[in-house]
RNA sequence: AGGGGCGUCGCCAAGCGGUAAGGCACCGGAUUUUGAUUCCGGCAUUCACAGGUUCGAAUCCUGUCGCCCCUGCCA
């Protein structure tokens, strides 16, 4: 397993977690994630996983992976496989480690038991909105159930007889016997066990009772003596809850500390929208390359390391934030630049005719795969009679600043000659420009500029024709048209997918180096961006190159200030 | 006065009583056979606001305002 090095900023979970340590009230710690198997998991996960994985490697601790699987009607073995897949990319190891809260249903039922033999909680028959009603609200207190007072022998007995399945599904739950008047809502004698008769992915139909969240999470940290249990914000109200219950249960009491949670701009992060995305066919599924999920960012040609950055840099805090997109892809810009051989492709190809060079000749450039790493190696590229450059390199009459090719002017082919346009030809029916009738300078190649001759601002990248690779491009872009998609008043978060997020490109080419490409391979298209071989190219011998991410490109800014 | 949390540059974020790190973005400029990369330089007299304590406050106290979360037999 590939032992990422973890790079982590000072935060106020690493500095308690320090001062932990420092005052012995811990010898050793122990972090755990603990993902719901019921969905993929996305970036937001990451930023977890490497809080905790982080954490325990700073500190030579241990962190464990946990399934909170509690709700067989929700989560799959898919799930788990697919979770420990992603984790595992993104370059953390659980180890032995590995647990699952159904492993612990049998102690979750004794402790059930133990909190009625203390008087502390009692088997309920209200219905699910009875107990609603029962809860008051906001600013109301709530009312005892009148069940509330069985007494100990009888909730005994009526547990016992749930678990043996005398009852139907939500005619009873076991409670917890705390204060309906509680403002927190979370104390107001919260559902510990409801009734499901259902099959679960692991324990199979061994239970028809299940113990909820509240009653498996804190507990579970509790069997693995975790030390510091991290989790998101929205737990805060119930941290009094764990409290309670390990206080009555004597049991071991870890540290809960929140966090605020991901989120990113143009994209949505909750399980269940990603889920509605997945269903409802706007991608092709939980990896489509336009998701924010791990499985998507992997197939799309995100580095591990680059979403490992990503984590470092966005920091840990308690307030509710929006990262900015562009900071993931100055991280994956970052990453890819330094590992990545280049490549020249053509993405919307113009041909051009070399007018002065002779006809049926051919040569071959050598020429580095990475400029700034020369021990990367290097590779051989043909030139010829014919090649395609890319349609934007052309403009028949060009703007301000622009130092590329038109009519009469002179442009630097990548790593070959200064070539000049003479002529354009268009489609006399549609008076589109269907090709260039250009002369190059002979003295001018790899480089080469003979005394007295002008420099040529514009580089351009090519393809030769012959040689040329035909190839599908995908080009992505932002899932959505809106920074925060779920953010706008009485708009469902699904009328600003955006129409463009993919471009499929089927007339693309690129150097014929590339022939042997294998899934996942990476390079930098010089010019146009980073692209990698898509997992899911059809066995035909036509690849398919998925854009990463695009370079950075102050003339299209420019042009768009423009 | 229902409870819990948060408010430091456009977006994140260090800082924890001694006079505002860093990153992204942005703006200059240098180098460049990728308008890329790299490199230099600029970018908060001010820390939601108002008072107070102190020689000294983003850091302590009081109050105000704004935003987020909580009424699943989901997690």
């Amino acid at each position: 397993m590939n032992e990422p090095t973890v790079q982590m900023g000072p935060n106020f979970i690493r500095n308690l977690i320090e001062e932990d340590l420092a005052t012995g009230k811990h010898d050793m710690i122990i972090t755990r994630f603990p993902p719901e198997p019921n969905g993929y998991l996305h970036i937001g996960h990451a930023k977890s996983i490497c809080l905790n994985f982080g954490l325990a490697a700073i500190f030579n601790g241990r962190c464990h992976l946990r399934f909170d699987d509690t709700n067989p009607v929700k989560e799959e073995q898919e799930y788990i496989d697919a979770i420990k897949t992603d984790i595992r990319w993104l370059g953390f190891d659980w180890g032995e480690h590995e647990y699952y809260a159904s492993d612990y249903f049998e102690t979750l039922y004794r402790y059930a038991v133990r909190l009625i033999d203390k008087g502390l909680a009692y088997v309920c028959d209200l219905t699910s909105d009875q107990i609603r009603s029962y809860r008051g609200s906001l600013t109301e207190p709530g009312r005892e159930s009148p069940y509330r007072h069985r007494t100990v022998a009888e909730n005994r007995q009526l547990l016992s007889e749930m678990r043996a399945g005398s009852y139907p599904d939500g005619s009873k739950v076991v409670r917890a016997k705390i204060d309906m008047a509680s403002p927190n809502l979370n104390l107001r004698d919260p559902v510990l066990y409801r009734i499901l008769h259902a099959t679960h992915h692991r324990t199979a139909d061994r239970w028809c009772i299940y113990p909820m969240y509240d009653f498996a999470h804190g507990q579970s940290d509790s069997i693995e003596r975790i030390s510091h249990s991290i989790c998101t914000l929205e737990f805060e109200d119930h941290r009094p809850l764990y409290d309670w219950l390990c206080e009555a249960l004597e049991i071991y009491h870890p540290q809960q500390i929140e966090f605020a949670r991901l989120n990113l701009t143009y994209t949505v992060m909750s399980k269940r929208r990603l889920l509605e995305l997945v269903t409802d066919q706007h991608v092709t599924g939980w990896d489509d390359p336009r998701m924010p999920t791990l499985s998507g960012m992997r197939r799309r040609g995100f580095p591990a390391a680059a979403v490992r950055a990503f984590c470092d840099r966005i920091g840990v805090g308690k307030s509710d934030s929006v990262i900015d997109m562009g900071v993931l892809e100055d991280c994956v810009r970052e990453e890819l630049d330094s590992c990545t051989p280049r490549a020249m492709a053509v993405l919307r190809p113009l041909k051009i005719v070399i007018t002065n060079y002779p006809e049926g000749r051919s040569e071959e450039f050598t020429v580095p795969k990475h400029p700034k790493y020369p021990e990367m190696g290097s590779r051989t590229i043909p030139f010829s009679r014919e090649i395609y450059i890319d349609s934007d390199d052309f403009k028949e009459d060009p703007p301000k600043k622009f130092f590329r090719l038109g009519p009469g002017r002179e442009v630097r082919l990548r790593y070959g000659y200064i070539i000049r346009c003479d002529e354009v030809v268009k489609d006399p029916t549609t008076n589109e420009v269907v090709k260039l009738m250009c002369s190059y300078d002979p003295e001018t190649a790899g480089g080469k500029l003979p005394e007295g001759r002008t420099k040529v601002k514009g580089i351009i990248h090519w393809v030769s024709v012959p040689h040329a690779i035909p190839v599908d491009i995908c080009l992505y872009d932002r899932l959505f048209t809106e920074p925060n998609p779920t953010g706008v008043k009485d708009v469902d978060y699904r009328d600003h997918l955006n129409p463009n997020s993919l471009e499929v490109l089927t007339e693309s080419y690129v150097e014929p180096g590339l022939q042997g490409a294998k899934v996942g391979d990476s390079f930098q298209f010089e010019r146009l961006g980073y692209f990698c071989v898509d997992s899911h190219s059809p066995t035909s011998d036509k690849p398919i190159f998925n854009r990463i991410v695009s370079l950075r490109d102050t003339w299209a800014k420019l042009q768009g200030e423009g």
